[in-house]
DNA sequence: AAAGAATGGCTTTTT
DNA sequence: GCCATTCTTT
C-alpha cells in the first residue's frame, strides 16, 4: 500500500500490537497517522467491530470517520466517538447496574448550575460565601479526578467551607439521582463505576481490542482510567497527542497523563513526529523558541521544508481601535494582491477583545465569521423547547420541568413553584409527581391548583403524543399547544432571530427522521446533548474567521494575526499570579496560536487600550521577548489622524473626573458624519434611512427607519451609527 | 408578575 | 463596557 508516509509516520502506521505514543508535534499529519493506522489494522484482518477511537469533539470524530472510510471499505463500521458519546452508548446498556433508568438525562453546564444553586440553598448555604458557580466547579474537579464525595470528606476535614461543599456535592449525586439525570463529567465517572464491574468490563475488553485516543494530552483522570481500563487486557492502545499543544489543564485535563504514559505502559513503543506540513520555518523557529522555555515538556524541534517565508510582523498600535485598523488595512491590501478572505484569522485571548475587531470587520464591510459565543442548543429558546421534550423524556427531569412549568407564563408562579418543592423534597418524590398530587397540598392556592392541574394534564397530553409520533411532529404540538412562538413574538428584533432559531431547531427534528416513539425521542435528546455543532464552520465560505486562541487548535490558515500580544492579556493576569504550571500552559497556547499560520504571523500590541471600561496600558507580551529578532521585523503604518476618543465633555456639569481612570463618556465635540436623508448603518440593525436627527445631552438621539425593523430611536455616537457606505 | 434600576463580575469552554 | 442576575418599584 502506497501511503505516501514519511519514515517515523510509517512506523506508527504499522505498529499493530502493543502500547504506542504518537508525539505528535502541530502541522505534523497526525490525523493522518490515525486514519492510516486504523487502515492498515483492517487491511491486515482485525475487525472493525473490534476497533474503537476516541476524540474530544464530533468535528474530529467525524473528520476521522470520513477519511478512514476513504482508506477502507470497513472504515464506517468502526467506532469512532468523542469520549462523551463512546460513554453514553455504553451507560445505556449498563447504567441501570447503578440503579438510573436506561433514559436517563444529561445536563448541561446550566441544568447542573441550577441544580447546584438549589442544592447550596437547601443546604441553607450563604450563596454569597459558596457561589453555585464555584461549588460547581469544585465538584467538577472532585469527578475528573474520580473522586468520590466519601474521599471529599475526608480531604477536606478540617476545613469548614470544603466540608461545606462536600455536603453539596453529596446532595447534588443524590439529587441528580432521583431525577435519572447526569451532568457531563457523571458521563464519564459513571462508565468508569460500571467498568469496575468485572463482567462489564471483561465485555469491553473484549469489544474494544484496538484503541486509539487523540488529543491525547487533553485526556483528564476519569477519561485516562476510562481509556486505560478498556485497554488493560490486551494493551492495545494507542495515543495520539502534543503536550505543547494542552491548553485545557484549568478544564481538568492532566499533562502527565502524555507525560507519564510510558511508566502507565511500560513496554511502551514512543515516536515522535516533527515535519510540520504546515508552515514556514521562520514561523516554526519562533513557536520553538516559545515553547522551548518550558521545563515540563517532552523535548522536540519542528522542522519544515518550506523554505524561511516572511518574517513575523510586530506592530504597536496606539490603541485597540488603531490595532483593528492594522488588521483590516493589511487584510485589505493583501485581499488586492489576491488573497482570498477566508485565507485570514483573527486570534485573541478573551471573548470579550472579538467586539473591538468586529466592530473594524463591520465598518470595513469585509465578510467575516465570528466563532464561539453562544451556542445554538444554549439559547434560552431552544432551551426552553429542548425542556419540553426533556421532560417527556424523562418526567423526573425536575431542572427542565422548573424551566417551563411558567413558560409562557401560565400564572405557576415562584411561591406555588416553591410549595410544590418543599412538597416534593419532604417525599422525596420527583416535581412531577409533586404536580400530580397537588390537590393534597394544602398550602396551596386555589387558582394555582387549578393552573398546575391543567399544566400536568398537558404534559400527560404530550407523553401520550410522544409516544405514537415523530419528535418533529411532537415539537409542532407544543408549539401550538403552549403559543410558544407567540410568547416568543413581541415586535423586536431580537425576538425574530429568537423564532428563527426555533424554525432551524424544528427543521433540525425533521432532517431527524420519521423514526417515532420514545426511542426516537431519547435517541435526539442525546444527539443534541452531545453535539453541539448546528452552527458550524462553514467549509467553502469564503470569510475572515474570528476566535480565541483556544478554539482555534486543529486549525490552520496562510495568514494569522494574533492581537492583544501584551502582558496581563495573553499572558493573562490570571495566569502571571497562577504559578509556573499555569504559565506554561498559556505559553503553550501561545505555541498553539503561532503555529496556526502557514505563511504569514502578525503579533499586534497596543500602547493603550480600552479594558474592562478602563483606559489600561500594557508592556508587550513577555512572549515577544522569548522570539529571537532575526524572525520578526517592526511594521510601521501610515495613518489617518484617528478622531481622539472623547473625554471629559459630559461631565463638564458634573464633578471632574480623571479621564485615564474613569469611564470615558461618549463624545460630543464630534460633529455627525449624516444628515437627514442618509442611508446610515447600525451594527445590530442593519442599514436604514435618518429621519430625525434631535442633540440630546452627551450624544444625538437619532431616529432612523431600518429597512429590516422598522423605526427605531438611536444614540448616535454610543451605538457607533455611521454612513452606510462610509469606506475605513 | 412584570418592568426598570442597581449591582457585581470579568480568561479560556472540546462535551 | 457589557452582561447577567438581583433588587425595587408599580
Amino acid at each position: 500500500m502506497d501511503y505516501n508516509l514519511n519514515p517515523n509516520q510509517y512506523e506508527a502506521v504499522l505498529h499493530k500490537e502493543g502500547p504506542l505514543l504518537v508525539f505528535a508535534g502541530a502541522g505534523s499529519g497526525k490525523t493522518r497517522v490515525l486514519t492510516h493506522r486504523m487502515a492498515h489494522l483492517l487491511e491486515s484482518g482485525v475487525n472493525p467491530y473490534n476497533i474503537l477511537a476516541i476524540t474530544f469533539t464530533n468535528k474530529a470524530a467525524r473528520e476521522m470517520k470520513e477519511r478512514v472510510s476513504i482508506l477502507s471499505q470497513e472504515g464506517d463500521r468502526c467506532l469512532v466517538a468523542t469520549f462523551h458519546s463512546a460513554c453514553v452508548r455504553i451507560l445505556r446498556r449498563e447504567i441501570e447496574r447503578l440503579g438510573y433508568s436506561t433514559r436517563f438525562s444529561i445536563f448541561d453546564a446550566t441544568d447542573s448550575e441550577r441544580l447546584i444553586k438549589d442544592v447550596v440553598n437547601e443546604l441553607n448555604l450563604d450563596e454569597k460565601f459558596y457561589p453555585p458557580k464555584l461549588v460547581a466547579s469544585v465538584i467538577s474537579t472532585q469527578k475528573n479526578e474520580l473522586i468520590s464525595v466519601d474521599e471529599f470528606y475526608q480531604i477536606s476535614a478540617g476545613d469548614f467551607r470544603m466540608t461545606h461543599i462536600a455536603d453539596a456535592y453529596e446532595l447534588y449525586q443524590q439529587r441528580l439521582k432521583t431525577m435519572h439525570a447526569l451532568d457531563f463529567d457523571d458521563i464519564i465517572s459513571r462508565t468508569v463505576e460500571v467498568l469496575e464491574i468485572p463482567e462489564v468490563l471483561e465485555f469491553y475488553q473484549n469489544r474494544f481490542q484496538y484503541i486509539m485516543v487523540d488529543e491525547y494530552q487533553d485526556t483528564n483522570t476519569a477519561q485516562y482510567r476510562f481509556v486505560s481500563m478498556l485497554a488493560g487486557k490486551r494493551q492495545n492502545i494507542c495515543a495520539v497527542g502534543d503536550d505543547d499543544q494542552s491548553i485545557y489543564g484549568w478544564r481538568g485535563a492532566n499533562i502527565k497523563n502524555i507525560l507519564n504514559f510510558q511508566k502507565d505502559f511500560p513496554n511502551a513503543r514512543i515516536i515522535k513526529l516533527e515535519q510540520n506540513y504546515r508552515s514556514t520555518q521562520t514561523i516554526l523557529d519562533a513557536a520553538n523558541n516559545v515553547v522551548g522555555n518550558n521545563i515540563n515538556r517532552s523535548e522536540k524541534i519542528l522542522w519544515s521544508d518550506k523554505g524561511k517565508g516572511d518574517k513575523i510582523t510586530v506592530y504597536m498600535a496606539d490603541d485597540d481601535r488603531d490595532e483593528a485598523n492594522f488588521i483590516i488595512k493589511t487584510i485589505k491590501s493583501k485581499i488586492t494582491k489576491g488573497a482570498k478572505h477566508s485565507d485570514f484569522a483573527i486570534l485573541y485571548r478573551t471573548t470579550a477583545q472579538s467586539r473591538t475587531v468586529e466592530d473594524a470587520f463591520v465598518m470595513s464591510g469585509i465578510p467575516y465569521r465570528l466563532y464561539g459565543g453562544t451556542r445554538f442548543y444554549e439559547r434560552m429558546e431552544i432551551k426552553d423547547i429542548l425542556a419540553y421534550l426533556k421532560i417527556l423524556d424523562n418526567p423526573a427531569d425536575g431542572i427542565s420541568l422548573e424551566r417551563i412549568v411558567n413558560v409562557p407564563r401560565r400564572k405557576i408562579g415562584d411561591i406555588s413553584i416553591s410549595r410544590l418543592k418543599l412538597y416534593a423534597s419532604e417525599r422525596n418524590i420527583s416535581l412531577f409527581e409533586a404536580m400530580q398530587e397537588v390537590e393534597s397540598i394544602e398550602t396551596m392556592g386555589k387558582s394555582a391548583t387549578a393552573q398546575i392541574g391543567n399544566f400536568v394534564q398537558m404534559l400527560r397530553n404530550f407523553i401520550d403524543f410522544s409516544l405514537e409520533n415523530t419528535v418533529s411532529a411532537l415539537m409542532n404540538k407544543i408549539l401550538d399547544e403552549t403559543g410558544y412562538i407567540e410568547y416568543l413574538q413581541d415586535g423586536t428584533f431580537e425576538a425574530e432571530s429568537r423564532i428563527e432559531n426555533i424554525q432551524e431547531f424544528y427543521n433540525k427534528t425533521q432532517e431527524f427522521g420519521e423514526s417515532v416513539g420514545e426511542d426516537a425521542l431519547s435517541m435526539f435528546l442525546e444527539e443534541v446533548a452531545l453535539v453541539s455543532d448546528i452552527d458550524n464552520y462553514e467549509e467553502g465560505a469564503d470569510t475572515v474567521s474570528l476566535m480565541t486562541l483556544h478554539s482555534s487548535k486543529g486549525l490552520e490558515f496562510e495568514e494569522v494575526f494574533i492581537v492583544g500580544f501584551e502582558e496581563n492579556i495573553f499572558p493573562s493576569y490570571r495566569s502571571l499570579e497562577g504559578g509556573a504550571e499555569k504559565f506554561e500552559e498559556e505559553r503553550r497556547l501561545c505555541y498553539v496560536g503561532i503555529t496556526r499560520a502557514k505563511q504569514s504571523l502578525y503579533l499586534t500590541h497596543a500602547r493603550q487600550r480600552m479594558y474592562h471600561g478602563k483606559i489600561i496600558s500594557n508592556a508587550i507580551s513577555s512572549f515577544f521577548k522569548e522570539i529571537p529578532e532575526e524572525f520578526y521585523e517592526l511594521a510601521h503604518l501610515k495613518k489617518p489622524i484617528l478622531s481622539p476618543r472623547g473625554v471629559a465633555k459630559l461631565n463638564r456639569d458634573k464633578k471632574p473626573i480623571n479621564p485615564y481612570i474613569n469611564k470615558i463618556p461618549a463624545p460630543t465635540d464630534k460633529e455627525l458624519t449624516f444628515v437627514v436623508g442618509d442611508r446610515v448603518k447600525h451594527l445590530k440593525y442593519g442599514a436604514g434611512e435618518v429621519l430625525e436627527i434631535t442633540p440630546g445631552g452627551a450624544d444625538y438621539e437619532v431616529t432612523v427607519k431600518f429597512d429590516r425593523v422598522g423605526v427605531k430611536k438611536i444614540m448616535a455616537f454610543f451605538s457607533k451609527l455611521a454612513l452606510e457606505n462610509k469606506q475605513d
